[in-house]
DNA sequence: TATTAATGATACTATAATAGTATTATTAAT
DNA sequence: ATTAATAATACTATTATAGTATCATTAATA
C-alpha cells in the first residue's frame, strides 16, 4: 500500500528541484522536466495545480515559468497532498458508502483517527526547506 | 486519502461480528451478512482469502462455516491490512515505476520511513480483542 | 507590432484498481 | 440421497491513476 501518490511524489520533486536550484526565482517546466526525468505534459499539469491552490506563482509570457508563492520553509508535504490526495483521515467509514449507525461509539474509528493525528503531526513537520538542509 | 480499503474494512466487521457472537464457534457467511449488511457474494470471497491466509478456518458441508485460526487477541489490524493491502509501507519511490537514482540519500524516504514504523506500531496494538473489549 | 517562449485550459485515451455479480463444483452432516 | 454449507473461477461495471494532445493566452523583446 502506497501512501503519498505519484502526483504528490512528482510535485515533491518539482519543489524540491525549485528549492535547491531557484531559490525565489523562476524556472521553467523543461528545466524541472530535464533534471528530474518527469513527464513533460503531466509535470505541467502538476505545477499549474500547485499555482492554483497558492503553492506558487505562474509566470506567463516570454521568460516566464513558476516560483514560489510562500517561501520553502511554509511548505510542507501535508500542503502537497492535500492539493492531490485530499485530507490526511484515516477513519473514512467504509460500509457501503454510508455511514454505518455505529460511528458514533465505533472503537476503531476512535483508534484511527488518533493515528491520524500523529501522522498528520508529523508530516507537518516535513517542509521543503527542512529536507533541503537535512539531505 | 483513505487508509483502510473497503476490503479491510469489511473483514473487520465480519472479524468483529465473529468474536462477538460466536468466540470459538463456527459462522456462516449468510449470519454475517444479516447483521453487517454486506453484500453476500463479495463477503464470501473475503472470509475465503481470510481462511488462506490462517486467519480463519473454513469448514465445508452442512453445519459449515468459518472459525478463528487463532485467537481474536492475537489477530491485529495490521495482519488484516496485510491480506487486502499489502505491507504498511509509506517509502515506495513512485519515479516512473522506477528506482530513482537518489534512494540512498533520499530525505524524504528516511522521513516516510520512520513515520510508517510509528503507524505499524500502532496497528500492531489493535486487535479484534482490545476493541471487543473497549467499545 | 510581429515573433517567440513561456503557461492555461480542456479534452482525450489507456491501464489498473476497486467493487460487485454469477455460475458451477465440492464437501460433510443427516 | 438430500441438503446446507464453502470453493473456485470467471465475468462486469465503475472509478482512479497515469499520461497525451491540441489549441489558446500571455508578456518580453527585437
Amino acid at each position: 500500500m502506497n501512501f503519498i501518490s505519484r502526483d504528490t511524489d512528482y510535485a515533491w520533486r518539482a519543489l524540491m528541484f525549485m528549492a535547491k536550484n531557484a531559490g525565489e526565482g523562476v524556472v521553467t517546466v523543461d528545466e524541472i522536466v530535464q533534471e528530474e526525468y518527469l513527464p513533460e505534459r503531466f509535470l505541467r499539469r502538476i505545477v499549474q495545480k500547485l499555482a492554483k491552490k497558492g503553492i506558487l506563482v505562474s509566470h506567463k509570457g516570454k521568460k516566464g515559468g513558476f516560483s514560489f508563492a510562500k517561501s520553502p520553509g511554509k511548505i510542507s508535504l501535508i500542503d502537497i497532498i492535500k492539493v492531490f490526495q485530499g485530507n490526511v483521515d484515516f477513519t473514512n467509514c467504509l460500509l457501503k458508502g454510508k455511514v454505518c449507525p455505529n460511528v458514533k461509539k465505533c472503537a476503531l474509528r476512535r483508534k484511527l483517527q488518533s493515528i491520524s493525528k500523529t501522522v498528520d503531526k508529523e508530516l507537518r513537520g516535513i517542509t521543503i526547506m527542512s529536507l533541503l538542509k537535512g539531505s
